[in-house]
DNA sequence: GCTAGCACTCGGTAACCTTGAGTGCCAGAG
DNA sequence: CTCTGGCACTCAAGGTTACCGAGTGCTAGC
């Protein structure tokens, strides 16, 4: 569809465009010396370029900057991920080490590191649904006369909690007992598929600890909401000139539900990278997209993100987003963290 | 020390310069009507003004605008915090009758729900001790064979975890006695006054148990750090015109050490508002910080804060903070939450 | 002590010009 | 047929000038 020359000079333009955020000219391109043509060369085949709808000229006397198309082919040219740096494999991996359990905090500096890993802004969406973990230990504990509270933790040190709002009073003996009771039909079960529940006879107790194992069966977050972490907005408004578009973006990045929406869309289409128009968020027609899911226990749970300016470092937010996925899938994971990054290092040498 | 036709006219200059953000013209104040004086007369009281450091000229041909210390005549001479509208009012109200629990969560949509009311960041941090409740259960869950996790619910329905690294391996009964004995020394107690811990005789099993204890008697964010929730800070963005102002102030509020030892100095410093360089925090000498303390169980415990231009609404600010804290004052104490708004909003019809 | 009047200041805007980067195209060379 | 040097053309950016008008400070008079 490109002959090689053609290639190599869009390349050349979006690369150029991404470092310094201008527009490139024939000239430039041409004094790489890459093709050892001239800038009329480089005109004739820009001028073509352009045509097809890869290049763009802001005004008659400008260079010119990729479009949408043109980053698209850049993306999808790259023979991989960048490798990290060593001092950001080190990053991660002190990160990791350092960062245990707790899946809220964990999720929320995860974000910070991978912001802090592409200067960009990323974004990290919780599970979906509870993970179903193999629940470890589970008690309720009594509040106040009508309130108890469940609380769970799965194997991966996770914690689950419920409140309970009853309508009856109950007695700390009938909560001991219910919590026995839901405890025997949940320990050592996955959360999704519960062992059945062995009634007491105490009509209160039993519906008690049905009510414990149901809430904890139910994810706690509305439907496709889902929790979000945006990390580094300061490093999104440093990539962006426009005070409006700092706005918006800033806007976006604040609306929870816009933003897991996006994730899951790109994820959806089987998108790595969403460029500018092509995620359908007419505000953010100046950003990309990277995104990767992570797993927990095999299964896909979240996605890890980052979100920058058109002309940003994809090689780069690649490869800081499937490393950071995939060391998150595996602290999430039962096994616990394992630290070998050094596969993840070798794999991706390519870039 | 200011007579009252002088305050009068750096009051309108003030509410003006808020509304605007323009300079104040003289003519301006004198059409209000409200001193019935010609602009020349507001002139020469504006040089006098302007001489004793309450107003600023940008440029000679302009109006004029407030210092900071015409902020702070101004905020000192407010009555007392704007009464909420109703509707806002109504917002509070159902934000915490709906989010129960949980502290974490609670906390960061309570950032949220301050920049709504006030259209300005809204930072929210953590009590700094893991608020020293009654601790109503405890638990110890053996993860793995070196890795043990301490949960204790508190009384008010908050959570505490802590992982334990174990340098020998224990048994499921030994993690099950030391439970027992934990639990023993703690709960009823408080946080900081634990009880004795009755000795089993097994070795592993006392100090594992003492471990816990311990455990959860540390606090867990490092000394000063504080967690910090920042909400709105599009709503800031929105207040600033220029570009750089914008990105410095994103920047500090990612700063969470900043962020909190700022709210922390301004408490200390006996202040309810700290108006453009008060602070002392150079890159934010555009904003002014509106902070509140709020309470656990009668004991100061954390701080709400406003953050926005100096030229921002104090009054409204003012409001919104107070309400706020006092609801989440409530809210995080043992007795749960009330929901009388009422006296709140009659204390403050003086705005 | 207040006010009307007036001269003065100075930021903002528009009109205009110049500059130079970069293009498109053409004619000629390889 | 492809590439290149040359040249005319375009147009954003920056600088200059002029003008306008908002707003002030000052002074003289009520």
């Amino acid at each position: 569809m490109l002959d090689e020359r053609k290639a190599a000079i869009l390349r050349a333009v979006v690369e150029s465009h991404i470092r310094t955020a201008q527009p490139v000219s024939s000239s430039f391109v041409a004094q790489l010396g890459d093709l050892g043509v001239s800038p009329a060369t480089v005109r004739n085949e820009m001028a073509v370029l352009e045509q097809d709808g890869y290049l763009f000229q802001p005004h008659a006397s400008a260079g010119r900057v990729p479009t949408d198309k043109g980053y698209r082919f850049f993306v999808d040219s790259l023979s991989g991920p960048a490798p990290l740096a060593a001092a950001q494999s080190e990053l991660v991996r002190l990160f990791f080490a350092r960062t245990h359990g707790e899946l809220e905090r964990m999720l929320a500096e995860t974000s910070g590191l991978l912001s802090r890993l592409t200067d960009y802004a990323a974004v990290v969406v919780a599970p979906s649904a509870p993970e179903p973990g193999r629940v470890r230990s589970l008690q309720l504990v009594k509040l106040s006369t009508h309130l108890v509270l469940v609380v769970a933790v799965l194997a991966n040190g996770a914690l689950e909690r419920r409140p309970l709002e009853l309508s009856a009073e109950v007695s700390d003996a009938q909560v001991g007992r219910a919590a026995v009771s839901a405890a025997m039909s949940l320990v050592g079960a996955t959360l999704d598929k519960p062992g059945a529940l062995t009634l007491s006879g105490d009509l209160a107790v039993d519906a008690l600890a049905g009510a414990a194992v149901q809430a904890l069966l139910t994810p706690e977050q509305a439907p496709g909401a889902g929790q979000v972490w945006v990390g580094g907005a300061a490093r999104m408004a440093a990539a962006f000139e426009a005070v409006g578009t700092i706005r918006t973006v800033l806007g976006i990045l604040e609306e929870q539900y816009v933003l897991v929406t996006l994730l899951k869309d790109v994820l959806d289409r089987g998108l790595t990278v969403a460029i500018g128009a092509e995620h359908g968020i007419l505000p953010l027609a100046d950003c990309s997209v990277v995104v990767a899911p992570y797993e927990v226990d095999g299964e896909r749970a979240g996605t890890v993100g980052v979100l920058g300016p058109t002309r940003m470092h994809y090689d780069q937010a690649l490869a800081a987003v499937a490393v950071v996925s995939k060391k998150l899938s595996r602290a999430l994971s039962e096994g616990g963290d394992g630290d070998d990054l050094g596969d993840l290092e070798k794999s991706s040498t390519g870039g």
